[in-house]
DNA sequence: TGTACATCAGTGAACGCGCGTTCACTGATGTAC
DNA sequence: TGTACATCAGTGAACGCGCGTTCACTGATGTAC
């Protein structure tokens, strides 16, 4: 369980692959899919760089462990966010998925890219990431939502199909301008106001 | 004006700054901002690594410059859609901004990767990118055809202000996710369909 | 028109860097008897 | 309970790679007289 360097009392580790795991995303947390570097991944667990070797095939398969992981924290964070919200309440729901995606998206903008830039089947339905608490992946938290705006009534049923790419391409957007364009310097509550301003637009326009 | 390896007949290369810039560019367009590399730029402008230090300071000033040559291209698409509507159809206006973004990332999605991804300060008011024929940058378009739509009437003055990050956020987002997300592999009648949706949604929310 | 000379664009060789990956090995673990 | 042995996780040294950047230089250009 070594995950710094750490002197380890025995020859082996113990759990190497849950400590390159960690320290993966601790880089990427600090530097996004860039800054996931194996051998800085085994320099931070203690070990040789060829260990990492018996636990990933290559580089490439830590980096998208690593944006697996991000991927459910990304979920988590929706999930909290929809546990203030009743269940009768579909506008409500739908919101909160979508703020929980906004603020995981300003508080963890490096874990953010890795579970979204690195992985390219994210809404992919034959090989969904089990991801929160729920194992739900993000997008299957949205279609859940919009499903509930549908029996809610407040959503017409012809205009459901497509409707996570809309919903999901808004507020993705605005979380991408959030993390490297114009809108980084923004304070708390403008920020806040920014995702309330458009998930109402995301609301009135589906 | 030696663009490729071919043997220059004199010392002196002519244009290198241009040179580099336009297989910068070249590199950009195939495979995003990494591979803006600057030693892969001297070799196809048939010149020595250290020749491009004469006209960039370092490897970040030429992937800026390429990057401000791809705003410039982007303005221009957008240029080129805005060009085919009548002046006093405010919402074909807009429409016509966001389709030009759109069309664009999905031809060029590496220039439009360095475009986006490079530069901060694409809405910077004090530092403009003077970018397309007419000397506007994508964000001045924008907001030249939000201006619009509130002159007819078409758009409340009171929602106007903030108004281009909702809508860039909207189409911005849609372009990353046909990049590298999940509708990467969409046929052609699709996308289109999918950009005149979230069009649609973003004038409606508005 | 011709010559001397300053300028400075491009040369070419070298630098250190850190990366991903390979490989013959060592030694801790746990299983079979 | 004890011992022999197979397994395989982690070692450590090495590999080639390509990068960005520096630097003393060379030679083409154009300007002053």
């Amino acid at each position: 369980m070594t995950t710094t360097g750490a002197r380890r009392p025995t020859y082996h580790h113990g759990d190497l692959r849950a400590a390159l795991l960690a320290a993966g995303t601790e880089l990427a947390r600090q530097g996004g899919p860039d800054a996931v570097v194996l051998r800085e991944a085994t320099r931070r667990a203690g070990v040789a760089p060829g260990a990492a070797y018996r636990h990933f095939a290559d580089r490439d398969a830590l980096l998208h462990a690593v944006s697996q992981a991000a991927q459910a924290d990304v979920a988590r964070a929706m999930e909290a966010e929809l546990a203030a919200i009743a269940d009768d309440d579909a506008h409500g729901r739908l919101r909160a998925v979508g703020l929980g995606y906004l603020r995981f998206a300003h508080r963890e903008p490096g874990l953010f890219r890795v579970a979204f830039e690195v992985s390219a089947d994210l809404a992919d339905a034959a090989n969904p990431v089990r991801a929160g608490d729920s194992g739900r992946s993000p997008f299957q938290l949205l279609s859940h939502a919009l499903d509930g705006l549908v029996e809610a009534r407040a959503l017409a049923p012809d205009r459901r199909p497509g409707a996570e790419f809309l919903a999901w391409a808004a507020v993705h957007g605005l979380a991408v301008l959030l993390l490297d364009g114009p809108l980084r310097s923004l304070d708390d509550a403008t920020r806040e106001r920014a995702y309330a301003d458009l998930l109402a637009m995301v609301e009135k326009g589906l």
